[in-house]
RNA sequence: GAUCCCGUAGCUCAGCUGGAUAGAGCAUCAGCCUUCUAAGCUGAGGGCCAUUGGUUCGAAUCCAAUCGGGGUCACCA
């Protein structure tokens, strides 16, 4: 249990002892004291006095004498400010959290719930490499996945492959135009840069026809629809429909390439899947639930034939879910893919990652699965997050403004390599050994920047000043968990129980820090928000390198002191390791 | 036009289920390596929490309006 939660057990106990009334904790606000003032924890009690009719300072005293009366265990003195009931809590109670929990390494998770929990990410187009905005749906969605995990849920990782529709036959086409049978071997590119490089002449290509068409007076909008390539690829497109094998084929092909290099990138980056959906097979799907939609009222039928759903009761538009020649549409694809997920895996819950920018499409599909009174309706989250910008506004990959995902990371590792030979800390390692150090600062440092921030907030990068290695990042953390180490290598922790110790305020400080773990890793799982342990973490290491620098763990006042101590730094090299492996860093163990 | 999100230090972000003097990092300035890893530590400056009104003992936090920025409202996915 958190000391929050004992706190506000106890005051329940207590209040409605003395005042003959029922009480719960939503009466009242047990917050940690701040630092100015002594105590430990808080309760605020401006909230109790209307109910129990007493001035704070008369509330104070009686509620401080009977919680400490009845947990001489728990609290060791309290006074009171104002409105405020500060409870110092008893060193004792420090004491034995930390001799139970230090060497600990699952400390704050919690157990085995028996829900089982789908989290769909990374979403990719078959036509163009990974960029920085999926890096953040890829961070995300595995971070979820971790956090759920250390709630005791079952989780499976899914990935929906946009791998179909007139976006792949643009690079299709223009592959078949100009490739002149150049292959990804051929030219040792990677797969996915070459397909992305085909898709790119696509828009030049296009680009220029219409401008040709429109300098012979041909009105703008009537080139977009008459530019030879434009029209080839949408005949591509009836061909794939129809199923041609010389289309089929190169698509194929095609796709291959591409996977070739998301492969490469994924395991670069340490995504992974449990189970892949491609929407070339789920395309169809979902048409016959809208034939339940029709037979129960839900959806309606208009003249042409296209299927219809009205949402205006609701406050939304009249939404499309079957055109008129019959065809599904992406909404319909995402009814049947909700459906096909819970029945195939018994899924409690499916979570969504997807960017912002698809909310009411989101927003739509539950409103649908609800009036289909679907068991699973209420059980679909969308994890909506905003997008990455750079100081110079949107990435445009017409524009060439995209930050490659590939060529990010490099020069993460490139950064992390100049920095750790500039300080010279590591001259005994092996080249294998370096490389792996390189990789685990340069693409800790990237995923940090890119979960420390609120997911649902745009955020901005700066790739001039993104690349940091001070401060609030990644390497910071690394840093701090490696130095532990290294005073572990060089001092031997002894198993021995302690007599009551007197603790310096920084070290009650770190372990009241430590003591919140499971109560963040909660917090994070409730907001599915990575950020909350990223903050929480980088906040213990802060509080560690603090200590550090005042403090001496070898050369300590006492035996006892050092063994105090060095079990603290036990724990906290376990949390940050821990909460590191929930955002899918890793430590290192030196620097 | 309808609807949703955002606006906190020069910059990037915390804090938002209302509580005590609004916090970090970067950048700037001043100190600190003969002692456990200085990717570090300590300190200083820097704020009309977009604006106005409301609710409350108490508002950055809740409500309303306004102003600024963005998303969405496709027989595209």
């Amino acid at each position: 249990m958190f000391i929050t939660e004992l706190i506000q057990e106890a005051a329940v106990t207590s209040l409605s002892a003395l005042f003959q009334q029922p009480f719960t904790a939503k009466d009242f606000q047990v917050n940690q004291t701040k630092p100015e003032f002594e105590g430990d924890y808080t309760i605020v009690l401006f909230s109790l006095l209307k109910k129990t009719s007493r001035a704070p300072e008369a509330l104070g005293k009686e509620l401080g004498d009977d919680m400490i009366r009845r947990h001489p265990e728990l609290f060791s003195s309290y006074n009171i400010i104002k409105g405020f009931l500060n409870f110092s809590i008893s060193d004792q109670y420090w004491m034995t959290l930390l001799q139970h929990n230090y060497n600990d390494v699952c400390f704050g998770k919690h157990p085995m719930n028996g829900k089982k929990v789908m989290v769909e990410y990374s979403s990719p187009n078959t036509n163009k490499p990974l960029h920085l905005g999926h890096l953040r749906n890829n961070f995300l969605g595995w971070s979820v996945a971790e956090i759920l995990k250390a709630n005791g849920y079952e989780v499976l990782k899914s990935c929906i492959v946009n791998d179909r529709g007139i976006h792949i036959c643009k690079s299709m086409i223009a592959w078949q135009l100009f490739g002149n049978g150049e292959t990804p071997q051929s030219t040792g590119m990677k797969g996915d840069h070459f397909v992305g490089k085909y898709y790119v002449r696509f828009n030049d290509e296009y680009k220029q026809q219409v401008k040709e068409l429109v300098d012979h007076s041909i009105p703008q909008a009537e080139a977009e629809k008459q530019a030879p390539i434009m029209i080839a690829t949408q005949e591509m497109l009836q061909d794939w429909e129809a199923g041609n094998p010389e289309v089929m084929d190169l698509w194929r092909t095609m796709n291959g390439w591409v996977y070739e290099g998301f492969d490469i990138t994924y395991k670069t980056i340490g995504s992974d899947f449990d189970k892949t959906y491609y929407e070339s097979n789920t395309y169809l799907l979902g048409k016959d639930i809208v034939q339940t939609g029709l037979d129960k009222g839900v959806f309606f039928r208009k003249e042409d034939g296209s299927v219809w759903i009205d949402l205006t009761p609701d406050g939304l538009d009249e939404k499309l879910v079957l055109r008129k020649d019959g065809t599904s549409v992406y909404i319909t694809q995402d009814i049947g893919l909700a459906q096909q997920k819970y029945e195939e895996y018994k899924i409690d819950q499916s979570i969504y990652v997807i960017g912002d920018e698809q909310n009411y499409h989101m927003k739509v599909l539950k409103l649908i699965a609800k009036k289909m009174g679907v068991p699973y309706a209420d059980d679909i989250h969308h994890l909506s997050y905003g997008m990455v910008e750079l100081p110079t506004g949107k990435m445009k990959s017409r524009e060439g403004t995209v930050v490659d995902a590939d060529d990010i990371v490099q020069e993460m590792e490139n950064e992390a390599k100049a920095k750790t030979e500039e300080l010279g800390k590591v001259g005994d390692f092996d080249p294998a050994e370096l490389a792996s150090l390189y990789h685990t600062i340069g693409l800790g440092a990237l995923k940090f920047f890119l979960l420390r921030v609120d997911p649902k907030k745009r955020m901005v990068f700066n790739p001039e000043e993104s690349i940091d290695f001070h401060g609030f990042t990644g390497p910071f953390i690394q840093f701090n968990y490696a130095r532990i180490k290294s005073i572990l290598r060089k001092n031997e922790l002894e198993n021995v129980i302690h007599l009551p110790l007197d603790f310096l305020p920084a070290e009650k400080e770190l372990i009241i820090s430590l003591e919140k773990y499971p109560a963040v890793i909660r917090q994070a799982c409730d907001e599915l928000n990575p950020s909350a342990i990223a903050i929480y973490i980088f906040n213990i290491a802060k509080a560690f390198s603090s200590f550090y620098s005042g403090h001496s763990i070898a050369n300590a006042e006492s035996a006892e002191k050092k063994q105090l101590r060095l079990q603290i730094a036990v724990m906290t090299a376990n949390v940050l390791k821990s909460g590191m492996q929930m955002l899918g860093i890793d430590m290192p163990e030196r620097m």
